[in-house]
Order: structure tokens, then C-alpha cells, then sequence
DNA sequence: GTCTATAAACTGATAGAC
DNA sequence: GTCTATCAGTTTATAGAC
């Protein structure tokens, strides 16, 4: 419950979809609406987000993010209580999305290795849908972590690193996988490694970096699933 | 050459060592000087690193730095022109002698999965040494690549990138690494995810992770060597 | 080299008219 | 739901006394 001025009648269900609520906030379903997609609300965290992840949260001011809804400054705390609510609601549902999907994954009854080339694909799918969040995500890590607002993101982000621990300790323990690897390291370092991977996918984000040409989301899919399986895999087979 | 303000007498050779200049930073060496290790000048300059690491650069106040080192937040000008010049001179000698030792490596006569497995562990070696400056070299990246002044931090991170190329290329050229690897991918994956390792090393930095237990230099170094070789090279083995 | 004092601009947020 | 107007606090940086 990222938001402390949100009505007490309405109890945010934690996975919802990514585009955000379709309609009814409060209890009036307006017909306006279901025709205005992105109703001001909506238009305001969408603007936040990009700004937050572009410059950062003390980067941004609120006067940046109500001019790019073509607003005054002071319109925005109709909608939001303080500046810092804007960012918990930005990140809100993407965090939980992202844990479901992790813990999905390595619920099924499929191998340790499929289930891990299965849960790299899937986060590079839902990385880069959707690279503002993550990135504020991490960026913003330290604030994530003081206030107790958010203290449901750090149990999520723990959550999800568990179920990717969960996959590489079934793999050692049927022994498809190396008996010798760390399974902390190798777990943390595959999270982050995916992570990183927005900063060269696309042009347009923050911190393009000069790749020799741009990749899609299926070539680095490949390039992850055989770079950690040939790291992990006891006998030399992957790709 | 970070800063405005320094002496046009005096020119910076790039790759002085860690512990800053000892003496004479103007014409006059006075006897003081040796006695002081770190001078008043570079008491700041180390509050500065410590403060821009740990709440990032505009996160940081000139205020918060001049109480570190019990002076006047307006008596910094007098040492220093601009906040953006102290980020400027913390990170200057860090990022040109990283590169020195990339490049240094990649030109040693040596196999490349020998020089590959050196500059694994002499970039952990500094990273880990130097945790700090190159937090910021990575968080502050938005700020270097806006300013001019900054330009040869991307030049030399730039050259650092290329011998971490070469070294990569010359083993797919020889045949002991896989010629199906996408070598920028591959390298650019290898120096982030070395990168990220300062973030689970010790807890004393700004984002200690709960890690099972604390890992030593070595034994992070045996991780990655074994990570990324078994990636990489043709025949499976290495350690 | 440090302090006093302060400028000038900007920050998040509020109160109340419309 | 937005605007007008503005508060109170903070920011980097400067000028000049000591």
C-alpha cells in the first residue's frame, strides 16, 4: 500500500495488471472513464515515472513533473499527497508483477534448467516492458530502504531473489548443476547482470551506451540463457 | 585536468599513485606539507568522495561535506571553485589508473584466457580498493556525460572498454574462446557484473544486501574467474 | 585559511479563490 | 480539478572582515 492518502474503503489487490486500473477508483464508475484511458492521475505518475528515472528522485522537481502534464505545481498534491507518494505508486505494481511471475516459475514441475532459462527470459521480457520502474527501482534503492512506506518493496525484492535461489538449489540438488557453484553469488550476480541489461538495449533510455547496434529482446535472451547455463550446467550442454 | 582553479604552473600527469600528491602541490614545498599527509585539501576531497558514494552527488550539500572536515560550508570555495569540481578531482586519477591497468594487461604477451583471468582480479583488486570513487564513477555517469569538462572520464572509460574487447577478440581469433560469442555483450556484461560486486562485499557500503556471510577479495575473484571462463572458453575447463 | 553575513535562486508544499 | 499566490526552508556561491 504504496499511497497514504488512498481511500480506506478500497484495498489495492496485489496483482493487478501491468496497465493500471481500468476504471472505478472510488466507488463512482464514471463513464468518462473507460474513454480516457489515462485519466490525470494516471497522466501525472506516468510523467513522474519517466522524469524519475531519467534524473532521479531529488533530480526531479515537481515543477518538471507538472509541466509535462501541462499543469501548475500546486495541482499536483490534488492528486498526490507528497512527492514521495508519486514514487511509491510509480513502482508499486511492477515490483509485486515481478515477484508473482518469479515465484510462478520456480513453483512449476518443469527442470532446474528449464525453469532458469524460462525465468531469464521471462524478466528480460518484463524488464525491458517496462525499464523506467525498473531502473527507479534500483536507482532509488536507499529510499526504498528507509522509509517504512516501503518496506513491501524490500520484502518482494527479497521474495523474488529467493525463488531465483529456490531454482540454481534444485539444479545442484538433482545435479544437472554444478555441485560447486555459490549459489548466493550466482543468484545475485544473474538478478543484476539482467538488470543492467536495459542501459544498452535502447536508445532512448537514460544511459545509452554505444553498442555496435541495437539488440532485441529474443538475442539477449539468448545471449543470458547460454552465458549462465555454461556457467551453471554440470555437463557442457546449453544454449 | 578536473578542475578550473588549478594552477596553469602546474600540469597533472595522469597516472600519479593512489595517495595523493605527497608534496608541492604550488611552487613553494612547505615543510608542513610532508608532516600533514592529508592536508586540508585533501581532508575535503575525501569527505566529498565519502558523501557523493554514499547520497549521490545532488543528494550530497556543500554544507554536509564542510561539517565532515569542521569548517564553514563558504570556506570550501576557497579550496575548491565549484561542487561540480570536487566530484571532478575525486574521481580523476581513479578512472585514468583503471584504464592504465586494462590496457596494461590486454598488451601483456600472454594467452588470453591468462590475461582475461589477470584483469578479472586486477579490477576487482582496485574496485574493491576504491569502492567509493567508483560508485560514483558508475551513479554520477549521467553528470560526466553532460559536462565537457568530464569528457575524459568517457574517453578513458571508453579505452578501458576496448581492452576488455581485445582480450576477448583475441581469444575467439585463437580459438580458445568460442567463436560464437557476441563480444560486446560479452565484455560489457563482464565489467558491469564486476562492477556490481563492491555492492555485496562489505556491509559498511551504501547497499550492504543480507549476504549469507562476507566474501574476501579471493574468493569473489575464484567466483567470477570460474563464472565467466566457462562462458567463454572453447575446451570446458578452467577455474 | 577561516569566519560572518548574505545574496539569489530554487525546493516541496499549503490556503483559498474560481 | 485547477489556478493564484505564497510560505518557509534549503541550495550553491560570494564579499569582505579577521
Amino acid at each position: 500500500m504504496p499511497s497514504r492518502r488512498t481511500p480506506p474503503v478500497q484495498e489495492q489487490t496485489a496483482n493487478r495488471p501491468a496497465t493500471n486500473r481500468p476504471a472505478a477508483r472510488r466507488g463512482r464508475p464514471s463513464q468518462a472513464d473507460r474513454l480516457a484511458l489515462a485519466d490525470r492521475r494516471d497522466q501525472i505518475l506516468a510523467a513522474a515515472t519517466r522524469r524519475f528515472a531519467e534524473s532521479g528522485f531529488i533530480g526531479t522537481t515537481v515543477r518538471q513533473i507538472a509541466d509535462d502534464v501541462q499543469i501548475l505545481s500546486g495541482s499536483l498534491y490534488h492528486h498526490f499527497a507528497t512527492k514521495e507518494d508519486m514514487l511509491g505508486e510509480a513502482v508499486h505494481d511492477t515490483v509485486i508483477r515481478m515477484r508473482d511471475m518469479a515465484q510462478g516459475i520456480a513453483n512449476r514441475a518443469a527442470s532446474a534448467q528449464d525453469r532458469l532459462s524460462a525465468l531469464i527470459r521471462g524478466s528480460l521480457a518484463e524488464l525491458h516492458s517496462n525499464m523506467a520502474v525498473h531502473a527507479i527501482l534500483y536507482n532509488e534503492r536507499k529510499i526504498f530502504r528507509q522509509r517504512d512506506d516501503f518496506a513491501y518493496i524490500l520484502k518482494a525484492k527479497k521474495e523474488t531473489f529467493l525463488a531465483w535461489e529456490r531454482i540454481f538449489a534444485d539444479g545442484v540438488a538433482d545435479g544437472r548443476f554444478r555441485a560447486d557453484i555459490d549459489i548466493f553469488l550466482t543468484a545475485t550476480t544473474t538478478m543484476r547482470m539482467l538488470n543492467l541489461s536495459t542501459d544498452w538495449f535502447r536508445g532512448e533510455g537514460s544511459s545509452a551506451q554505444t553498442a555496435p547496434f541495437l539488440y532485441d529482446i529474443e538475442k539477449i535472451g539468448d545471449f543470458y540463457c547460454s552465458f549462465i547455463l555454461r556457467s551453471v550446467c554440470a555437463s557442457p550442454m546449453a544454449a
